[in-house]
DNA sequence: TATTGTTATACTCTATAACTATA
DNA sequence: TATAGTTATAGAGTATAACAATA
């Protein structure tokens, strides 16, 4: 192959920008972009400080103060100045953000569904299996 | 599944970005960018108006002046003015613009070893072959 | 002095709209 | 009037750097 379009790389920089494209669409009704789902899913496994969010999700301090400040408006997350040491914030999901990250996880395989749906269980296990491979090594 | 994380488009967004930016690290030496090479593809087929390729490609015209300028500074394409209606300039490829449509596209290769070089041929086959087809509907 | 979080600012990428020259 | 191309401007989204409060 000798062009740049049959590449995995491009078809996967197309295919993936389609998905979040998709993804992006259904989770605006919510007031939520894909950026934020990251947040409310690390937020499931228990609260945290600020700068621990940033380095988890890779992201600069000042674009996780904006995340928060929207997801707060949507109380969807709290924080708590933390008793032990005032400088930091605990971040913490409200129930409302809890039930937000649900009804995102459900419109995430809806978009699965509309992507991928025409593929059999069979080859969309084996997409599965793959993605997880390829994907692994990225994951840091 | 019941988390974003866990559905195949946001792990799909996830590994199109990594493509995406691997691709734009090994292009950024020749003053490329992903979104040039599209334009070098599309002139591979032989000589377009502007406005054409803003359509083939679904960019907004001032989107393909600037690429166009930018290609041109790099001698990649030139534009004629089209004698039969003077509004019109005609796009070509270069000899040098070719030449950096298959060094592109060398890279982009490069960048599916380093991204998938561990999977199987068997795999990579499959891959190929699911990717094709769920591509497909967004191909328009 | 170092760290947590915040704000102010700049930069990249793209889109919209106004403009020119031709038709 | 309509079309091809251009320019000017504005809007997202993200990053950098200076800052206030606390350690």
């Amino acid at each position: 192959m000798t062009s740049v379009s049959g590449s995995l790389a491009f078809q996967l920089g197309k295919l993936g920008q389609a998905a979040t494209a998709g993804f992006a669409d259904r989770l605006a009704p919510l007031g939520l972009r894909p950026r934020h789902c990251g947040v409310l899913e690390l937020l499931a496994g228990g609260g945290r400080g600020q700068l621990d969010l940033a380095r988890t999700l890779d992201v600069t301090p000042s674009v996780v103060v904006d995340m928060l400040d929207e997801l707060e408006a949507l109380h969807a997350v709290r924080r708590t100045r933390d008793t032990g040491d005032r400088r930091r914030q605990i971040v913490e999901l409200t129930p409302e953000g809890r039930e937000l990250r649900l009804e995102a996880a459900r419109l995430a395989h809806e978009v699965d569904a509309e992507l991928l749906g025409h593929l059999g269980a069979e080859q969309l296990a084996t997409l599965r299996l793959l993605l997880g491979q390829a994907y692994a090594p990225w994951r840091r």
